[in-house]
Order: C-alpha cells, then structure tokens, then sequence
DNA sequence: CGCGCATTGATGCACGTGCATTTAATAGCT
DNA sequence: AGCTATTAAATGCACGTGCATCAATGCGCG
C-alpha cells in the first residue's frame, strides 16, 4: 500500500491511457466518417447476429458486452428504434422479454465490419508485425489477471467475427 | 486498404480496448472511493501547479491535455466552482484570460497524487514487472508513431508527477 | 484607417452514462 | 397459500461530452 510505482510502471500508466484513447478515437472516427454507428452497437449487433436465433435476453447481452444494466436497456432502445432489432415477448418468464436482430440488423453489422477491420489493419496492423501483437496480448493479459473470465469484453466481438469470417 | 487484420492484431485490438477500460475505470474506482473528483481534474490540477505562477490559459490547458476547447472550458468551470482555481483577467489579450491554481488546488491535487499513485500501484505495478513495464512502453509507443509529439496526453501528467515527486 | 478573417472562450442543444429507484414477476421459505 | 427476497427491465435526474454557434477581440492587408 506504501509503495510507489517505478518510472517505468508510470510510463506504461501513461501510454496505455494515451495509446488507447488515440487508437479508438481513430477508428471511431474512421466509423462515423462511413456514416455508421459506434462500436457498441457494432458489439451488441455481433452478439445478436451469432446467438441461436438471432435472439438474446437482456441479461445476456448485458454479460456479454460488460455493460451496466440500464446501459444494454437503452442500446436495445436506439436499436429498436432504427428498425435493427425487436423486443418480443418472452412467455417462459413474464420479467423478462427477447430482443432479436431484424435483418437491416444482420446487414448493418456485416457492413461495419468492413470498415471496422480496415480501421484496426489502419491503425493497429500495419504499425505491429504479428509477433509484436503478440507479445502486447501477452503483455495485456498480465494486467486483466483478475478478471473473473466470465463475460468477453465489448470488443471482443471483433476478435470473433474475425474468427468466424476467416 | 484490402487486407484484413491477422488474427494477432485483431486479438491486440480487443484486449487493448478491454484491458485499458478496466485498469482505468479500477483506478478511477479507487479515485472515487477515497472521496476524489475524477482525473480529469488531477490532470488540470497538475498542469496548473506545474505551470510559472501556477496559471495557464486556457487555450495552453487545452493542448497539454489534448481535450477539445469546449471541454476545457467546462473544466475550469467546475474548476472554479469548487475554489480549485480561480479565472483571471488577461491583459494583453482581452479575448483571453488567465486560469490560476489556488492554494487549496495545489493541497488538492497532493493529496490526490497519493491516492493516485498508490492505485497505479496496484492495478499495474504489483502485475508487471519494471521490465515488462520497459516492454509494454515500447510497443504501445510503436502505436503512436504518427503522434504530432508537440501536446502531452492528459495522462501525462502522472509521469511529470511522479518524476518530480522523486 | 477600415474591412474581412482568425482566434479565444462560452454556451445551447442533443445525446450518452451513472446512480438510484420503480415496476413487475418469480423463487424461496415457513 | 402467504409473505419476503430476488431478478428483469425501464426510467427520472444529474452530469459530462460532442457539435455547432456566438460574442468579443485581435490581426493582416489593401
């Protein structure tokens, strides 16, 4: 508790911060400029467009996504509103209900995801040869140690539509 | 503009996006439990300490931290509000003006550093050692290659600290 | 000098998020 | 069955941010 992180600790404090900010601002920026929404309804389409029928509780979404309850509530909202996604009814618990991806929802994700992996190759793949990737992954996954391996993480989608497009 | 991200890239992607989201919002979580405002104002708080008689412009602030102008402005608002800093009159430029830090900005921002610095500590110094901190800096530097070099990133501001806190 | 243009900083509006609370339905316990 | 706790989802409110715009001042050029 008293002791005080290294230079070389603060720095990496630092660039992971700034790094990281900078790189998802340009590729949501890149995003926008194709006229498309932002990452986290590219993540919630991509977990909707991959469940057994297209559809999701609520509940999971939120799991999968790492997102605040009333958070997922208020993206299924904007979703529904742009005709990407409906609620339906969910008979089993009268709680609870299903939101199911319509297929302008399907399209759009598929869309994004050209833009969004020209984004990563821009800003992250021609500036790291493979092996640096993976020595950052490395790198990163000794700093999430304590991450309950439960829920994958918003961006995570991206790493299984890569998979899945392959 | 074809090629997609290898597997390795698109996987340094997402645990970047995920790794930094969570170490910042176990920081920030940190920050917030010890009764703190956010970093956004250590950061001013510290730019402003740092500055010659502890006052910057605005426009100044802005490029340190590298946030939009609008932002800044609000900052200091809240800045202000709080008796952290005080808005005074430019001379030569009536346009412009100068933001001051107060005593009670300076006592503030202290003891902010000790909260700070212990929870740097313990979310990245107790997982990484110094040499793979040394590691993570130069790759994630490899990311900024096409940073302009002339603003210093808002998280910065924990380097400057720490080195002259030493 | 006088006009247009650039710069400094503030602000109205839309929107997203966190927090707390609310509503409805289910599960569990006696 | 009846009462309470728990869970699913939505929502009111405060607040932060982005975008566009504005007012005021300064600057350059004919």
């Amino acid at each position: 508790m008293k002791r005080r992180p290294s230079t070389e600790v603060t720095e990496a404090w630092v660039r992971l911060m700034r790094i990281q900010s900078r790189v998802l601002d340009a590729v949501e920026q890149d995003l926008k400029k194709a006229g498309f929404p932002s990452l986290a309804w590219y993540d919630a389409l991509l977990e909707l467009s991959r469940a057994p029928y297209g559809e999701l509780r609520p509940v999971e979404l939120e799991k999968q996504m790492m997102l605040p309850q009333y958070s997922t509530s208020r993206l299924i909202d904007r979703l529904v509103d742009e005709g990407l996604a409906v609620r339906r009814e969910c008979v089993k618990d009268k709680r609870g209900l299903f939101v199911e991806i319509t297929g302008a929802g399907r399209e759009l994700q598929k869309k994004m995801w050209n833009s969004y992996s020209a984004a990563i190759e821009r800003h992250m793949g021609s500036k790291l040869s493979d092996a640096e990737a993976a020595q950052l992954v490395a790198l990163l996954d000794r700093l999430g140690c304590s991450c309950d391996g439960a829920g994958l993480g918003a961006r995570d989608a991206a790493f299984k539509e890569a998979a899945s497009a392959r």
